[in-house]
RNA sequence: GGCCCCUUCGUCUAUCGGUUAGGACGCCAGGUUUUCAUCCUGGAAAGAAGAGUUCGAUUCUCUUAGGGGUCACCA
């Protein structure tokens, strides 16, 4: 039996070491970023490091600038790494692995040396001939283990003069885990508790590929223990490889680390992990920022683009499987980082919210200052190109803030702030306006005309003494008064904004409005 | 299919043998608002099923069902 107990928690005398360790095969998945998040804060809340470093061994796989958005996105989020990619070099670089290419070939050899792994010379072909005729034989289950092993060509079937040979006529090959026949493989996963596998149901996974590269499992390896790190934090897809990386800490005599599988994230409605494709047919963002395809040209949507504040963005992840056992559901990045414990991570997936996303993103909006809301109003209007009064933006934009939960809300809700409507909402129009409506807007534009200071005070009480005076109820005068002004049914008070759209504008709406409307 | 993981309101979740099973999002209703939004109040809404352990199971064990992940010279 090996175990792999979270001696690491027992006595957390060394200090706590993490990494969010990517490939750069795309943009990153918001599923990504949570890990990377839960990494960040289970680090800076026990006073560690949080290391990023790049998993580029398949070459075939990489794309280009994804790198860069790795780094972009998490620095979006407030998430910046203490060392490798993005951060410090601390002695324990090169952070990419293909930088680090020459150093895993020692580390395939001393396990052949150990006879803890044995070279392999199956091709493709041989591979899927042993895998066929398993099929055939009607195994439902087909691993490549210790019987598999005695019936292909490796070191461990043919003499090692032939092996030599081959190897010297740069006969292709690849360096395999040799797996030991019916052992339990324990380990402690601080989240899921004990796991156990049975070698028996295990591959002789391959370790080092004929290119040259190490695969995943053996690089992870190495470089998990060679930069220090103390606890493994990933994504639960990788809990079934975890017992294979168990028996590498044990063929290398390497104390392994704390494993922490993190549930996934799926899909909000049909079954199975959240993908880009929800995204488009649910109509929500699943990367962090904007990522534009070089190739199709296509551009991915993000969250920082879609109006999102990277506060909100990372309080709803964090609470996507994870929650502080208090009904506090608002956190900072640093109340993230105090509230964090990993043993209260739940253990199953987490469907996707996007309707929560976007009340904490309507939290976060509100709780902008007048300055702040100003500014993104601002941002906005520049963005579209219209013009404004900036003195009205800190009025305009708290004004509009209670129903807006992006900034881009901020204008959308008030347009006709910024233009004179030129159309009439058709309901309003129909049910509000009448032929009453045209004089009682000429008799109100008089009133208003004489008005010495235009304010929003004196607009109400201009507007009321006209109602008093003509015995007229409010519903018989607003609403044909909010269409003439506003185009709209509906929306904030009509003095204020009045007042915001001053004298002349609102004169003039008015007498627009009499004459499109009739 | 093999292996592994998981299973409380529609969704995210609290509960670490004894609760009227709590909160949040969403939804519905009422109030405030001339309107809408906001805000306030209230409401509907859950322990997958079956055994066992126990004085007592949502909580512990087992079985079944369901869901998920994974089975590459990808990570």
């Amino acid at each position: 039996m090996y175990l792999c107990a979270n001696y690491n928690d027992i006595n957390m005398s060394s200090k706590v070491r993490v990494r969010f360790a990517p490939s750069p095969t795309g943009p990153l998945h918001i599923g990504g970023v949570r890990t990377a998040l839960y990494n960040y804060l289970f680090a800076k809340k026990h006073g560690g490091d949080f290391l990023l470093r790049i998993e580029d061994t398949d070459q075939t796989r990489f794309v280009q600038g994804a790198e860069k958005y790795i780094v972009e996105a998490l620095a979006w989020c407030g998430i910046s790494p203490d060392e490798g990619i993005g951060g410090e070099d601390r002695g324990n670089g090169p952070y990419r692995q293909s930088e680090r290419k020459p150093m895993y070939r020692e580390y395939a050899e001393q396990l052949l040396a150990a006879d803890k792994a044995y070279i392999a010379f199956d091709t493709a072909e041989e591979l899927d001939a042993m895998r066929q005729m398993a099929k055939d034989a009607g195994a439902s289950n087909w691993q490549y283990n210790y019987i598999t092993r005695g019936n292909m060509k490796n070191s461990l079937t043919l003499p090692k003069e032939e092996v030599d040979a081959k190897i010297a006529a740069g006969e292709p090959y690849v360096v395999r885990i040799k797996l030991p026949r019916d052992h339990e493989v324990r380990l402690e996963d601080t989240i899921r508790g004990w796991v156990s596998v049975n070698t028996n149901n295990m591959d002789d996974k391959v370790l080092f590929k004929a290119d040259g590269m190490p695969t995943y499992h053996l690089a992870n390896i190495v470089d998990d223990h060679l930069m220090g790190i103390t606890h493994v934090i990933r994504g639960e897809e990788w809990l079934p490889s975890a017992p294979l990386h168990v028996m590498l800490y044990e063929a290398f005599g390497w104390e392994c680390p704390t494993f922490a599988h993190l549930p996934l994230l799926l899909k909000p409605d049909g079954p199975g992990k959240l993908s880009k494709r929800d995204g488009d047919r649910l109509g929500f963002p699943v990367f962090p920022i904007d990522w534009k395809n070089d190739e199709t040209g296509e551009t991915a949507s993000g969250y920082r683009e879609f109006g999102f504040f990277p506060g909100a963005f990372i309080n709803m992840l964090a609470l996507l499987g994870w929650n502080p056992g208090t009904e506090q559901e608002v956190f900072d990045l640093q109340g993230l980082v105090d509230a964090f414990d990993l043993s209260k991570v739940s253990k199953s997936g987490a469907k996707f919210d996007f309707e929560k996303g976007k009340w904490f993103n309507q939290l976060y909006l509100r709780d902008l200052s007048e300055v702040e809301l100003a500014q993104e109003l601002k941002n906005v209007l520049d963005n579209e190109g219209l013009s404004y009064n900036e003195a009205h933006l800190g009025t305009i934009a708290t004004m509009m803030s209670e129903r807006a939960t992006f900034p881009k809300d901020l204008l959308e809700e008030g347009r006709f702030l910024f233009e004179t409507p030129s159309v009439y909402d058709e309901k309003t129009r129909n049910k509000k306006w009448s032929d009453a409506s045209a004089p009682m807007m000429q008799d109100i534009a008089h009133r208003f005309n004489a008005l010495p200071d235009f304010t929003s005070e004196a607009i109400e009480a201009s507007f009321k003494g006209y109602l008093a005076e003509k015995e007229l109820g409010f519903g018989k005068v607003g609403p044909s008064f909010r269409l003439a002004v506003t185009g709209r049914g509906m929306g904030p008070s009509m003095f204020t904004i009045c007042a915001v759209l001053g004298k002349d504008e609102v004169l003039a709406r008015i007498s627009k409005a009499i004459k499109v409307l009739g």
